[in-house]
DNA sequence: GGGCGCAATTTGTGATCACATGGGCGCATG
DNA sequence: CATGCGCCCATGTGATCACAAATTGCGCCC
C-alpha cells in the first residue's frame, strides 16, 4: 500500500527477475533447500538461460542463495552460528543507522513508521507471516534509509536477504500473537531524541527474535 | 569443439577471473574510473563474453564495480561520504571480529602477524603501495580467520573491495613513510588478552588511515 | 575554425547450441 | 530381496550469434 513512487523503468529482464526473487528471499517466500534451475526459471519467467543465470549469481554473491559443488543453487539452511553471527552484525549496525537516522527524524517520519506498525500488527493478528516479517524490515528500512548511508543500508539488507528463509521459519515456530514491543520504544525514543535509549531498544528489538532460535 | 583437451584439473573460468580481478580490485591496482568491457577481458583471458560477464556482475554485485546506466562496468570513484560510511563500517565490524578471535589467539597466530607485520613495514620501505594494503589486509585477514566467523568476515572482505581503489590512491598520496603502528598495539593486546584495548587498537587502526580523507 | 549531425563501430543483452557432468532410476545379478 | 552397476536425462558451463543502444569519430555546414 504504501509502496514508494513506482517509476516507469523499462526493467533488464535479468534485473526483474533478481528483484522477484530478491523480494521472495527477504520476505521469506521460499523455503529452506528448494532447489532453483536455470531452465525451470526461465521458463516460469519466459526467458531463456542467460537472464535467470545472471540473476541467480547475483543473489549468490550476496549470500541469498547457496551455490553448491556441482553448481546447483539451492537456499541455505543457515546453522545456528551463522544465524547468531547475522543477528550480532543486525545488532551492530541497525543501532548506527537508527543513531545517524535521529537527528532527520521528522514528525512526518514518525507518522509513517506508526502506521507500518499498525500494519505490522495486523499481520500479526491475521497470523500472516509473510506479511509480518515484510512490514517489519519495511519499518527498519524506513528508518533507515533517513540516515543517508546507502553503503550500511546495503549491507544490512544483504544480511536480511541471508536471514529471510529461516525469518519465516523462525517467525512461524514462534506463533508469535503479539506484535514487537521493541518498536514503540524505537518510537518514543524517536520522538525524545534520546539517542542511547534508541540504540538500546533498535539492538533489543533485532536480537530478541533471532535468540530464541540459537538457543 | 574447444582447440585444445581441457585440462583435468581446472576450476571454472568465470571463477579464475572473478578472483583475479576480485584481488586486483581489493589492492587497489586498478584505478578508479577505468571502464572494463565483456570482450575486452574475455580477449585478455582467453575465454569468451559468457564467464566475463558472470564475473563482473558478482564483482558489481559485491559492491566493486559500479554499473552505469547504459550497463558499462567501471571501479567506482567514492565519495567523501561514502569513505567515511565504509570506514564506519569497518570501525564496528572490525573490533568485533578481533574480540572473538581474542580467546583462540595463540602464540602461533601472533608470531605470524608478527611475519606479515614485517612484510608490511618491507612495502613501506619500497614504497610499494600494493604490497602495503595486501599486507596489511593480510594481516587483519589472519586475526579475523580466527574469529571463527565466516558471514562477518565476508561482509568486511566486501567492505575492503569496495574500499581497494580509493584506499591505493589514499595511500599514494598520504606517503606514508611509517608502517602502522597500530598493529604493535593490536599483537600487544593479543598477548595481553585485554579485549578492551584490543578493540580500541583495531578501531583506531582502522579508522587512522581513512579519516585524512575525508577531513 | 568551430560546432553539430550522421554513420560506423563498439558494447551490453538475450537466445540458442554444443558439451561435460552429475544424479536418479531401473535392471540385472548374487 | 538387496545391492551394485550402468544408462539416460536433467543441469550447469561456455561459445557464438543476432540485435539494439550508445558512444565515438569524422565530415559537413555555418
Amino acid at each position: 500500500m504504501t509502496t514508494i513512487t513506482t517509476r516507469p523503468i523499462e526493467t533488464a529482464a535479468h534485473d526483474r527477475l533478481y528483484r522477484t526473487l530478491r523480494l521472495q528471499i527477504m520476505h521469506g517466500e521460499i523455503m529452506p533447500g528448494q532447489p532453483m534451475t536455470l531452465r525451470g526459471l526461465g521458463k516460469q519467467f519466459g526467458v531463456s538461460m542467460t537472464p535467470a543465470r545472471e540473476a541467480l549469481r547475483r543473489l549468490v554473491a550476496e549470500g541469498a542463495l547457496m551455490l553448491s559443488s556441482s553448481g546447483r543453487v539451492t537456499t541455505p539452511e543457515l546453522s545456528n552460528e551463522r544465524i547468531e553471527e547475522l543477528a550480532a552484525l543486525r545488532a551492530l549496525i541497525e543501532p548506527e543507522l537508527a543513531a545517524r537516522a535521529l537527528p532527520r527524524a521528522h514528525l512526518a517520519l514518525i507518522d509513517r513508521l506508526s502506521a507500518i506498525n499498525t500494519a505490522n500488527a495486523e499481520a500479526v493478528a491475521k497470523q500472516d507471516a509473510v506479511a509480518y516479517i515484510r512490514t517489519n524490515l519495511e519499518f527498519h528500512r524506513t528508518l533507515y534509509l533517513r540516515a543517508q548511508a546507502p553503503a550500511m543500508l546495503a549491507v544490512i539488507e544483504t544480511v536480511w536477504l541471508q536471514l529471510g528463509p529461516t525469518m519465516r521459519a523462525l517467525y512461524t515456530k514462534l506463533r508469535r500473537n503479539e506484535p514487537p514491543r521493541h518498536h514503540r520504544m524505537i518510537l518514543a525514543a524517536l520522538r525524545a531524541g534520546d539517542e542511547p535509549s534508541l540504540r538500546l531498544a533498535v539492538r533489543t528489538d533485532v536480537t530478541q527474535g533471532l535468540r530464541h532460535l540459537a538457543g
